[in-house]
DNA sequence: CGTCTTTGACCCGCGC
DNA sequence: GCGCGGGTCAAAGACG
């Protein structure tokens, strides 16, 4: 993978299909690897972005021991996870549920090698623009609520600030992850640690507004300690509240939906980008 | 009542 | 042609 960034805490990998390319583990065959990956681009005729980020101590995972991806900018609704050969850890396929017929996906995984870290592939695009537009009214679109007993917590849509923005622009001009999609990312970034981006991302970035590239996948380092509860956990150090507030401009929960205190209630923010 | 999560089964594609 | 693995769909259960 040429477009890697690699730093300290920063580490991106693109072009590779997530598991397999991103790290081979001694139990993944060559030829198996290749095969599952080389099916999956197969079937589905088109590639997808592995990134890479760190979560401190921040694995949320499920009953069943999957890896609960962090809020991004859309509504995201499991509908499948498998284990990966090679893999101990499940792979979850999730929808983008922002929109209806939103042919957005992605699976989300951890690092077989690196348990700390999270590996969020994104396939396609997202037929709709912006973040999942969370129309109070039309919640059957965008039920993008985090619910306390599900793990998979919905995407906070915080609006694209410049702070983000300038983050990853600091890390590569190139990719700045404007869109929406990654506006999760200065949380993770601030609750975690970790980061990074890649050319991928400009390209996600780039056509934010009418449709995110088509795949990109993250990789989250997160605690290899409980990770069950850290996110919230964590989350209660940095108040969801916080971070869309940081990020959106406090617009989408403010006016819509605030979370209470003691909920975790993330609310997508999906908006009305002004 | 509606939606989401979870689990199992089925189908597709690739490698051998 | 067969087997392996991955990806997706569908049904059931649980929760808000």
């Amino acid at each position: 993978m040429d477009a890697t960034f690699n730093n300290n805490r920063h580490q991106f990998y693109s072009g590779d299909p997530l598991d397999d390319s991103d790290e081979k583990g001694p139990d993944s065959p060559p030829s198996t690897s290749a095969a599952a990956a080389a099916a999956k681009k197969g079937r589905r005729g088109m590639k997808k972005k592995v990134v890479s980020v760190r979560i401190n101590g921040d694995t949320p995972r499920n009953s069943s021991g999957s890896t609960t991806p962090p809020p991004d900018s859309w509504a995201w609704r499991k509908y499948g996870q498998k284990p990966i050969k090679g893999s101990p850890y499940p792979r979850a396929y999730y929808r983008c549920s922002s929109s209806k017929g939103c042919p957005a996906r992605k699976q989300v995984e951890r690092n077989r090698l690196d348990p700390t870290m999270l590996v969020i592939s994104y396939s396609c695009e997202h037929n709709h623009s912006g973040p999942v537009s969370r129309n109070i009214n039309n919640h059957h679109q965008a039920a993008a609520v985090e619910k306390p007993g599900s793990p998979e917590s919905v995407p906070v849509h915080p609006e694209p600030e410049p702070e983000v923005e300038e983050k990853f622009v600091d890390m590569g001009e190139e990719s700045l992850i404007t869109g929406d999609e990654f506006s999760w990312f200065g949380e993770m970034e601030t609750t975690s640690s970790t980061v990074l981006e890649n050319s991928i991302f400009s390209g996600c970035s780039s056509g934010l507004g009418d449709s995110i590239s088509s795949d990109v996948a993250m990789l989250f380092p997160m605690g290899d300690n409980d990770v069950d509860d850290s996110l919230f956990a964590d989350l209660g150090e940095l108040p969801e509240c916080s971070l869309v507030f940081r990020h959106g401009g406090a617009r989408g929960l403010a006016a819509d939906e605030q979370p209470a205190a003691g909920q975790r209630r993330i609310t997508p923010w999906c908006g009305t980008t002004t």
